[in-house]
DNA sequence: GCCAATATCATGCCTCCCGATATATAGTGG
DNA sequence: CCACTATATATCGGGAGGCATGATATTGGC
């Protein structure tokens, strides 16, 4: 699963959300790092709606403007968490090593 | 950065090794989840390579076939430790969201 | 002559980036 | 009231980058 991919699945963990409001929260979450431009960002949804890992949640029309909301599915949020494990299991094997190379650099 | 180039960083950190060393050792880091083939190594080590976060090190005639070894560069190593600390944060930010949301949801 | 180990090359696909476009309403000047 | 523009949101199309995969080259051992 590719980072965009992934943050957008956190995004959608709390709450359903329409397209700029996933976009806002993903550069939210990424601390500004990660700003998703609109057109990157439906590419993205559609993808993960064809995996079944968001799926339409209703559509609002708030100021003559639609809102199409997406939620996260189960599968999503099972998919997103098994992400995790493995980002996670990696970020620390990498670290693990890195620190034994400083440790072994340094003598 | 990608899977595939985090992996090889990773099994660059504690020593040199040539191609077909890296892919074992990718495939042994990940739990033999990722399986580079060896045209996928390649194209992923020329772009590191040009990132200047590996180099080579040196070639070996080893029963006749060369060995290119390659190594990390302190810039690789820069890069990775960072790359590794924004994998490890987004992967607490969503697992932290994943748990609210089960307290919620069974709530 | 065939097989194993290692490296190189070519092709295609998938995902992302980015810019352009569509739409409806609110607001603004005449 | 009408035309024009700005805003918020969604859609579409082209292009680039990185990966997957298979084919090819090379050398020594059996």
């Amino acid at each position: 699963m590719t980072e965009p991919a992934f943050l957008v699945l956190t995004a959608l963990v709390d709450e359903p959300r329409h397209g700029y409001g996933i976009a806002q929260e993903v550069e939210r979450l990424s601390g500004g790092r990660v700003q998703l431009k609109i057109g990157t960002l439906y590419g993205v949804l559609d993808r993960l709606a064809a995996d079944g890992f968001v799926e339409a949640d209703r559509e609002e029309v708030r100021q003559g403007r639609l809102r199409r909301y997406y939620r996260l599915t189960d599968e999503g949020a099972r998919a997103l968490e098994e992400e995790a494990v493995r980002l996670a299991d990696n970020a620390r094997r990498a670290v693990e090593r890195l620190r034994l190379r400083q440790a072994g650099g340094l003598a």
